[in-house]
DNA sequence: CTATTTAAGACTATTATAGTCCTGTATTAG
DNA sequence: CTAATACAGGACTATAATAGTCTTAAATAG
């Protein structure tokens, strides 16, 4: 099972970009291209985040995308629950009006402890983080390559 | 989103009772009318347990399902993997063989350890604690409901 | 022998995800 | 002012995953 959709790791992606180049202004098409994304999709997903308030547009010619915020103040729990919703391990399926075993459920407090643990896990990790981390490991990987 | 798939909610929910009434052995008929589930889909549920060696299947006429292990041995976790494979937070997709940014993706080690907490939260539950729990909520109810 | 009950695989239906396309509107360079 | 650029948004299609059904065979209790 894979928790983590597609359009969610595509937007982590194209944010880390955008975090990386912060003050820049990147079109769509230059992010789907550096992030290996179907460029029309981005920008269903980018939509996302500017109706969120956490990347801003620029139309017209020059235009593009650029973060709104400051990397650091962008979480990894923002950016999943804006494209897949908040992350449920189960939300009890039979009953038309919630699960009718609820009451007496013998999972749902453990469920709820996972979520949880997941959630602030994630709003533990910002942009800022992610950015770092990038540029750590290919500082090896350069040094590694020349000669 | 949604990690637990409803074929793994019907799983526990069969193994808790089968759990619950230890030593007898109980028809896919009988446990799916007691547990809300379709009984052609029940069947093919318990059949991976059984190849698991989770649970003992008899046939023929007075058969049914019971029981392999101890319901203090049998974890949520094992329970779940039977059913939808180990969890990933995300297995990168891009690239035939394996994530081509694997070297420096800023997120994998993030995703391993997130997935390492749910599989030890789940390692430590076990059918005999589920039907513990159940016992525990539905003595309540039948107090409350005894006028 | 016959009822009952699991085993197993093929088949269908439904839903979720991924991806495309088209039309419109704002912006800006010239 | 105009043409080119680039986002906005909705409709549409494709693919894949999940859920569920059906059919035939094999085992066993009585």
């Amino acid at each position: 099972m894979e928790v983590i959709r597609r359009n969610t790791e595509y937007a982590i992606r194209a944010l880390v970009h955008l975090a990386a180049n912060r003050e820049a202004v990147a079109s769509a098409w230059e992010i789907a291209g550096s992030q290996d994304v179907p460029v029309e999709f981005l920008q269903k997903i980018l939509q996302k985040f500017v109706k969120r308030g956490i990347v801003d547009s620029h139309r017209g010619a020059q235009g593009g995308f650029s973060l709104a915020k400051e990397p650091g103040e962008v979480t990894l729990l923002e950016v999943v629950e804006t494209m897949q919703g908040k992350l449920a391990m189960n939300r009890c399926f039979l009953g038309r009006d919630g699960c009718p075993r609820s009451p007496n459920c013998p999972l749902k407090q453990n469920w709820l402890r996972m979520e949880e643990q997941i959630a602030s896990h994630m709003a533990g990790i910002t942009l800022q983080d992610l950015v770092d981390q990038v540029r750590e490991s290919s500082r090896f990987e350069v040094r590694g390559e020349r000669q």
